[in-house]
DNA sequence: GGGTTTCTTGAGCGATCACTCAAGTATATA
DNA sequence: TATATACTTGAGTGATCGCTCAAGAAACCC
């Protein structure tokens, strides 16, 4: 009986994570978001409900993606090669709408004032720890680094580094694959 | 013949600064800036001319404090010291308004849409660096790291780094002071 | 104390914010 | 073709945004 939507949901959400990554969750309009998604309020409303429901499931959707592309690495390389290429990859994706990570800027801009998105964006980092653990883990098992490290300590020190690496490719003038080759060689040594 | 303002116009920045520090630039209204600074907007905006202005203002006076410090720094106890201990002051000062530096704040929120604010936060970040780099520069020349580094190339990393453990420290659950720890044990092996 | 100058006050400006809803349109079943 | 069921439309909601300005209050000179 009923009409189906104009539009591809999953294409739209793609659409709106990429701009809620570029400019931010202040940085986005309800304007913006209607001219991206080619929908007027009413529908907008209809589909998603809110403006923070519908940033709630891009973040979720950018988190998954990060997370996939990992594991697709791994698959493909083995987990010290995965680890060695994600940095360059995090910051030289074309497509890519910005360089920063978007749970860092979710958590710089909303942590603040106790915003349920910043809490989200939160777990999500907490998430990526936990998968490059799991493969540090991983690699002493397997003899590539020494057993006496820790592979928490060096996962949350991975994913310092990585998140300094991607706010710093934000700048201009700024030779950010350098950083990540860096990055990519202090794994060798461990 | 003039009257005399009410309030100490040095106060009122230092307290702008880390109310923006803290909540970044759409974070911070008006009403926000006017309860915090005890103004009402006629007196605000006679005083600073605009919330950008002001902000301005406070961006610069961010940045000298950081130069300040790290300066402080070397002087008490020389560059290698200086720049091991400079990490965890960053995150652990307990009258700061925030973990991670106001201008990579400034530079993730407003990048996107080209505001002068993310540009001049992109400038300070420049600065910050090339005073990171005299100071390696400065601990080749005293023989207390390999010649075979380029200044400029350390500091980039250790800019980085720093803007990642900062970014870091604003997560909870995160055991920050390690990552400075390890920052700072980075230094003694150049 | 009178006059001048500066600072402070706060109501209120237009613009934009996220969002609503009644009406219209298209697609399905019957 | 008639009816039901979404989906789409877009003018318009109240709230908040950054900001203005005319009027009043306070501090200085003479």
């Amino acid at each position: 009986m009923p009409r189906k939507p104009n539009h591809d949901r999953n294409e739209l959400i793609a659409r709106a994570r990429d701009l809620f990554w570029r400019q931010g969750w202040a940085g986005t309009s309800l304007k913006d978001l209607e001219a991206v998604l080619k929908m007027k309020p009413g529908s907008f409303y209809a589909a998603f409900g809110s403006k923070e429901a519908l940033f709630e499931i891009a973040l979720d959707k950018y988190a998954e993606g990060g997370a996939e592309r990992l594991a697709e690495l791994v698959q493909a390389h083995g987990p010290m090669e995965a680890l060695k290429r994600y940095p360059e990859l995090a910051i030289c994706r074309e497509d890519a709408p910005a360089k920063a990570c978007m749970l860092s800027k979710t958590l710089l801009e909303l942590q603040a004032h106790g915003h349920p998105l910043a809490k989200r964006a939160s777990a999500h980092l907490m998430g990526m720890e936990e998968q490059f653990a799991a493969l540090f883990a991983q690699m002493q098992r397997d003899g590539q680094i020494a057993a006496d490290h820790d592979p928490k300590s060096l996962a949350r020190r991975y994913q310092s580094d990585l998140l300094g690496l991607r706010v710093s490719a934000e700048r201009e003038g700024i030779d950010a694959p350098a950083i990540a080759r860096e990055i990519a060689e202090g794994l060798t040594r461990l």
